[in-house]
Formats: C-alpha cells, sequence, structure tokens
DNA sequence: AAAAAAC
C-alpha cells in the first residue's frame, strides 16, 4: 500500500542517497577503460552538499592552452575518435572545460575537490527512510503506461527501443538513470530517444510526467558527451551552450534544470539554469563557470544574449518545452527572435525537438518553420485508457463558487489521510481573483497559498514549496503553474474559474493524475462558460467521463468554441500531424517530404497500439479532422 | 480579456 502523500513527500529523496550509496557498476559496452580507483558514486555524509571550492574551476583553454587547435576533437569529453583514450586521459585536451572533466573523478580526488559537484540525488536531509515501494520511489507507476497507443509520421522513423540497455547512452548515464530508479523507459522515451539519438528533428505531443524531460535529456547528455565539437571560441566573458531549453515560466525552467542536473551527474556535461525574477548576477556567475545546457525562460536569455554574455553559435541542440504555448501570440515573437535572428545555426544544422501535451494545428504550422524534416510523435495520454484523472463538472453560479469549494475542501478533509488536507490545487483566471480566494480561504481556516505573475520570485517558489511540503495543501493559482509543473501528490485540481481554451483545461488536470497515478478534476462550469461546452463535453466522452445531461444540452446548442481549435486532434493523442491533413496542398520548398522512403501519401510511417480498444471507435474519425 | 516573460 502507498504511504500517505505527506510521508511520501517527506521521504522522497531518501533513497537516492542509499541508490548514490551502491557501488556496483552497471554493464556498460562501451568503454574498456579501467576506472580509476577512486572512482565512487559513493559521497560520504560530511562531504554531501559541500559548497563548491570558492576558486573557480580552471576554463578550458587556460588549462591546456592551445592557441589555433581548432581539431574537431577539441571540445569532445572524449577526447577524440577514440573514447578509450579519451577516458585514459590523453586526446587533446584543449577542449575540457571546468565542471570536473569527462566522467567525474576521472583525475582523481584532488581534481574533484577544486571543483566539487554537489551531489542533485542527495537533497534529502530528513534522514528518515522510508519502506522500500519500488512503486513510489521511481515515482512513476510503470504499469500505467503499459498499451499505450502511439503514433509517428514522417520519414524513415527509427524503430522504438524497449529498455535502456538497447542503446548506447554511455556509463555515466546509465548510472544516473539507475539513480534515478527508472527501470524501463515510458513509451514516450521508447519513442524519443533513438530519434533523437539519429539526429532528427521532432515534434512531439506527450503529457508532461510522462518522462518528457528524460527523454529529451537523455540524447542532449549523450550527445554532448560523445560529440566533438570544435573549439568553442572564447570571446570575453561571453559562454557558448551546445544545448539551449526553453520554456514558458520560470518554475518550469527550475524544475527542467533540476532534473537535467540529475542526468548529467558526473557525466561532465554542465547544466544551468537562467530566468528572471531572480539575481542576475549569480546566473552570470553559474554562466561563467562553464555551461554546456543552459535552460532559461525567453525573457532573461534575450537579457543575456543582448549582454553578449551568451551566444547561441554553438548551439547543436534546441529543445522547446511546452512548445504551443511557446508559439502562441504571446511568446511567438520572442521566440523567434531567439531562435532565428540571434546567432543560432539554422534548422538542419542545430537538431531541434518541441514537446507538449497539446499542439494546435496553427501552432504546429508556425512551429514547423524551425524543424528541417521532422517526425511527428504522439504518444497517447497517460490514464486515457485507465481514467486515472475522474472529471467532473458542476454547474455552479458565480456568486456560488466560494462556498461550493469550501464544500469540497470540508468534505475532503473528512477524507484525509491521517486528518490532512489532500493537496489541492485550485485555478483561478486573474491574479486578483487568486490573491482575494487566498484571503478568503485564510480567513475561513483553510491553510492556503498563491501563485501568480504579480508575485516576487521568492513569493513565488516559497508557495510552491510551501505546497509540495503539506504546509499549505490549498495552493490558488493562475496559469502559470498550468503546465508542466510536476507537483507529486495533487490529489485534487479545481477549475475555479474554467479557462476559455480547452487546451489549458487539459494542461491544467494533467496536473492530478502524474506518473500514472489517479487523480480528481473538479471544474464549476456556469453560463459564463457556455463556449467550452461543445469542447468540454467532447474532451470528457472522449476521456470516458461522465457528462452530466445539462452540459451536454449546453454543448448541442452552442457553437464551437473552446478556443482557437476545436480540438487540437484526438482523443488518446494530444494532437495530430497538421502534415498528414492536406499533404499536397502545401506549396514548393517544404521540407517535409523529402521523398524517399516515406512510407504513404502522407508521410505516414509508423503506428502502433491500441486503436481499437476502449472507446472512439466510429467516432475517431470525427475527432481526427 | 488574462496570463506569462527582462531590467
Amino acid at each position: 500500500m502507498r504511504t500517505s502523500w505527506a510521508d511520501s513527500v517527506a521521504n522522497s529523496g531518501s533513497e537516492s542517497a542509499a541508490a548514490a550509496a551502491g557501488s556496483s557498476i552497471t554493464g556498460g559496452n562501451n568503454n574498456n577503460a579501467p576506472r580509476p580507483a577512486g572512482r565512487s558514486s559513493y559521497v560520504p555524509p560530511h562531504l554531501r552538499n559541500r559548497p563548491p571550492s570558492a576558486e573557480p574551476p580552471v576554463p578550458a583553454a587556460a588549462a591546456a592552452p592551445s592557441p589555433g587547435f581548432a581539431a574537431p576533437s577539441g571540445g569532445s569529453r572524449w577526447g577524440g575518435a577514440s573514447r578509450d583514450l579519451g577516458r585514459s586521459g590523453f586526446g587533446g585536451g584543449g577542449g575540457r572545460r571546468g565542471g570536473g572533466g569527462w566522467s567525474g573523478g576521472r583525475m582523481g580526488g584532488w581534481d574533484r575537490g577544486r571543483d566539487w559537484e554537489a551531489n542533485p540525488f542527495d537533497n534529502d536531509d530528513s534522514g528518515e527512510q522510508q519502506a522500500p515501494d519500488e512503486q513510489e520511489s521511481s515515482g512513476i507507476n510503470f504499469d500505467a503506461y503499459e498499451d499505450i497507443p502511439v503514433e509517428t509520421s514522417g520519414d524513415n522513423v527509427p524503430p522504438p527501443v524497449n529498455t535502456f540497455a538497447d542503446i548506447d547512452l554511455g556509463d555515466a548515464l546509465n548510472e544516473n538513470i539507475r539513480r534515478c530508479k527508472y527501470v524501463k523507459p515510458t513509451p514516450v522515451q521508447r519513442h524519443t530517444i533513438p530519434i533523437s539519438l539519429g539526429g532528427r528533428d521532432l515534434m512531439a505531443c506527450a503529457q508532461t510526467g510522462s518522462g518528457k524531460t528524460a527523454a529529451f535529456c537523455f540524447p542532449i547528455i549523450s550527445g554532448i558527451m560523445k560529440g566533438q565539437f570544435v573549439q568553442r571560441p572564447r570571446g570575453a566573458r561571453t559562454v557558448y551552450p551546445l544545448a539551449l531549453i526553453l520554456s514558458p515560466t520560470r518554475e518550469l525552467s527550475c524544475q527542467i534544470h533540476e532534473e537535467a542536473r540529475k542526468f548529467a551527474y558526473q557525466t561532465g556535461v554542465k547544466v544551468v539554469v537562467a530566468y528572471g525574477g531572480a539575481p542576475i548576477n549569480q546566473q552570470l556567475r553559474e554562466l561563467e563557470r562553464g555551461v554546456d545546457i543552459l535552460v532559461a525562460t525567453p525573457g532573461r536569455l534575450v537579457d543575456l544574449l543582448e549582454r553578449a554574455r551568451v551566444s547561441l553559435q554553438m548551439v547543436k541542440y534546441l529543445a522547446l518545452d511546452e512548445a504551443d504555448r511557446m508559439l502562441d501570440m504571446g511568446f511567438e515573437p520572442q521566440i523567434r527572435r531567439i531562435v532565428e535572428q540571434m546567432d543560432m545555426p539554422p534548422r538542419g544544422v542545430r537538431q531541434t525537438m518541441l514537446f507538449s501535451a497539446t499542439f494546435p494545428k496553427e501552432i504546429q504550422r508556425l512551429a514547423s518553420d524551425f524543424l528541417s524534416n521532422y517526425i511527428f510523435l504522439a504518444v497517447g495520454r497517460v490514464g486515457s485508457s485507465t481514467d486515472l484523472i475522474v472529471q467532473r463538472v458542476e454547474f455552479v453560479h458565480e456568486s456560488d463558487k466560494r462556498s461550493h469549494l469550501m464544500d469540497l475542501l470540508h468534505a475532503q478533509r473528512a477524507n484525509g489521510v491521517h486528518g490532512k488536507q489532500a493537496l489541492t490545487l485550485v485555478f483561478v483566471e486573474t491574479k486578483k481573483g487568486a490573491d482575494s480566494l487566498e484571503h478568503w480561504l485564510c480567513f475561513n481556516g483553510f491553510p492556503a497559498t498563491t501563485i501568480h505573475g504579480d508575485r516576487t520570485q521568492q513569493e513565488r517558489e516559497q508557495a510552491l514549496r510551501s505546497f509540495k511540503s503539506g504546509v499549505t495543501p490549498i495552493l490558488v493559482a493562475t496559469d502559470v503553474a498550468a503546465r508542466g509543473l510536476d507537483i507529486p501528490h495533487v490529489a485534487h485540481v479545481v477549475n475555479f474559474d474554467l479557462p476559455n481554451d480547452i487546451d489549458d483545461y487539459v494542461h491544467r488536470i494533467g496536473r492530478t493524475g502524474r506518473a500514472g497515478k489517479s487523480g480528481l478534476a473538479t471544474a464549476f462550469f456556469n453560463e459564463n462558460n457556455s463556449s467550452m461546452a461543445r469542447s468540454l463535453s467532447e474532451l470528457m466522452t472522449e476521456a470516458n467521463q461522465e457528462v452530466p445531461a445539462w452540459l451536454a444540452r449546453y454543448a448541442a446548442r452552442s457553437s464551437y468554441g473552446g478556443g482557437r481549435n476545436r480540438r487540437s486532434g484526438g482523443g488518446r493523442f494530444g494532437g495530430r500531424d497538421f502534415r498528414r491533413d492536406a499533404p499536397f496542398n502545401r506549396g514548393g520548398g517544404s521540407d517535409y517530404y523529402s521523398g524517399g522512403n516515406s512510407s504513404g501519401g502522407g508521410g505516414y510511417a509508423n503506428s502502433s497500439g491500441g486503436y481499437g480498444g476502449g472507446y472512439g471507435g466510429p467516432g475517431v474519425a470525427s475527432a481526427w479532422d
């Protein structure tokens, strides 16, 4: 049985330490070089979380100046074509930057001491041990991932892999995968990793919480480790990341950074995050220490680019998380500027990967500007077939919303484990509305806090921490928290105010039922939301949810609303490849179908999984148009 | 119309 959410939260980090303590080395087949005796993933407790040495690491060229040395081997972690040589410490050391070198410990203890890499798996200070529960420990319920439908289209789609061992990601990365307790790849990882390792561009529809971050981080990290990059230029204080990961909110960028750091631990690949609302100087210092993968929000990145503290000239990998949001009206100009009007290599030269749970066709069209002969991948929603998220819609007049919410919270408190309030995320429309509801809840004895764009970054991060830890188990949020945030153990998402776009609804309810666990989503609907009736009832029907008769009546007499798109795709998927809609309608110059081996007129190459199962049937065709 | 994102 599961322990209570609060206990799980409190202990979620403790197993990592045990994992890190294990010294067994999993079978890597890509490296025959003997491991130095000193190499061990174990870090004694008294050394854990030791702050990095005050002395900055020796920058690459300073460590081994090689004027004019621009041989391809310069920047490779492997020191050139021969990995064995590289691992043994030979191979044109000119490219090595600070950050611990190739695989951490290569140089023995003294090197580690100079630039000690904090163990990201060791952020648990409770010291308590949790009863081992394998399902719980990785945070992912793998059983829920069986039989998820997957659809791919594009030229020459590489076949999916079934295990991490099927792919040569390298010893260090494999070790981190083990520490993360990822026993096997999730569907999005099974498909994405070979595509990405194959150097292909990708547009992927997959719910966050389905292992998306790892799906794009693993190939990037592996590629940087194995890649042979020319010596990066060393302009005054300008840094040249090899990979750029953009996301629409600061908190999401932080989250991606934290995850990526785990995956990159002791690989020598340096991950840095930059976002607004936080002091820039600290971020600048981090950047100066060297950066391979830069995770950023657009505004701060533009600032850094204008200050010439960052150059995108060497970017080999570009990943946009929540890509449909990044390309909507508010963000598109900024993203275009970063991707097309700075010094980033053009599409086809860099490798571009776009991810989101939803991908409206208009946005796909915009996005295709950034991609070259890409593969489209749609992974069915986790829970779509097993109904892990129970969706309810209740008719609540505007004036009754607060008391109705209170009723829900009261009922929930009564059911709470150990008398604790289960985590409840309440979405409202406006920032003012968020503040006012938070005050009202607190006034009425419900421990609540709020997150929205009018709060300081400190307040936002504090609110998130306090919610995650259960100190304030009610979080009132605007759409800033709608996307991507991985908050374990959210039992209930309440759409106090429904959004105006069905895709936003999809992202919001996706904050519960994470990683294959179950969840509840309640929406307050009234006459103000009539434009949502149709798309909402369709979505619920597709997800095998009970649609109240009154909502069906609303839907029947209302026109299509729910935002820019009727639905961005079929029920099981967050979207469908827009190239398949009118494949012969587009003008020349398109690189969508570069001829050759595309297996059908539409470039449709591969499809697998449960079309017959559960639901859909005759209704599918219409939903797919 | 609102939200997000730089100083």
